[in-house]
DNA sequence: GCAATATAGTTGCATAACTAACTAAAATAG
DNA sequence: CTATTTTAGTTAGTTATGCAACTATATTGC
């Protein structure tokens, strides 16, 4: 088998399209849905990092949930205008945006997180803690590998 | 640590948010615009399939490729726009587009291919290929974990 | 102190995803 | 053989992504 051949092995294929990434997102996203939360995945991702420390800038929430600050600009417009977090103007830099949860971002803080935790659980069914290591540190293995060749 | 706060570790939020898969993505595009290929990673999907053999359904595209009927109707829409594909109407049955690949179409088969192939050696390097199996199986365990959970 | 540069955030444009609702054609069930 | 159901594909609306260009404010470097 040729390399160009090689690329049409199924499991390839599916490693690079991220089909199991996908599910997951999908699955996440119905499991959130199911439990009468009006919240993104995406969304989520935000809250988490807020969850843990809120009053960071918007460049923070960027960096710490891995977009570009276009995205992060975007998601922040929604969960505001649904009422999850507000912006405060930075008194120390006028650039700057803090982002503050609300009462009513942190009140759903527990009952999501307990979908949250239940999704990983059932995904990972069957994989032992010493398999979801290996997991994480083959991620980490290769993310590193494309920081070092993203520029 | 309590089951709230577990989520909170870092590897666990990366796993859910899928970092290392939002990275390898924005890799592959990046490389795809670097070698002049004007083609988005998901448009690469559906021709990946098509290599394989064309003159299916874009049911059959939808399911090979992950994806429902209205995304691949779309991406569709862009590769025929581009000239990559044509849609013909079956005769035996109106409903049914197949869709074939043009000469241009055919033609980036091969160079598309080894950028493609290139971007997997990079992402996965140091990884040995025991550890690329293993990779796989738990994201077939995890897939079939959430395909059981899914309805 | 002022010009050049860097940083924070926003806006515009194109692509893509998912859901729901729709049209048309085929299959099936009585 | 007609009515119902299923299947193939499209359209519309919302959310999100990535890139490029932009504004406003801070930092720096002479």
């Amino acid at each position: 088998m040729n390399t160009i051949d090689l690329i049409s092995q199924l499991d390839n294929y599916h490693l690079l399209t991220g089909r199991t990434p996908t599910a997951l997102n999908r699955f996440l996203s119905q499991r959130l849905k199911e439990h009468g939360f009006e919240l993104t995945r995406e969304q989520w991702s935000v809250l988490a990092v807020l969850w843990n420390g809120d009053g960071c800038s918007q460049q923070h929430l960027a960096n710490a949930t891995y977009r570009d600050k276009p995205s992060t600009t975007r998601l922040l417009d929604n969960l505001e205008k649904e009422g999850y977090i507000v912006r405060k103007g930075s008194e120390h830099d006028r650039r700057t945006n803090l982002i503050f949860l609300t009462g009513k971002g942190q009140m759903i803080k527990e009952p999501v997180t307990r979908v949250i935790y239940q999704v990983l659980d059932d995904a990972t069914k069957g994989l032992s803690e010493q398999d979801i290591r290996m997991l994480k540190s083959y991620f980490d293995k290769i993310f590193n590998n494309i920081m070092l060749q993203i520029q």
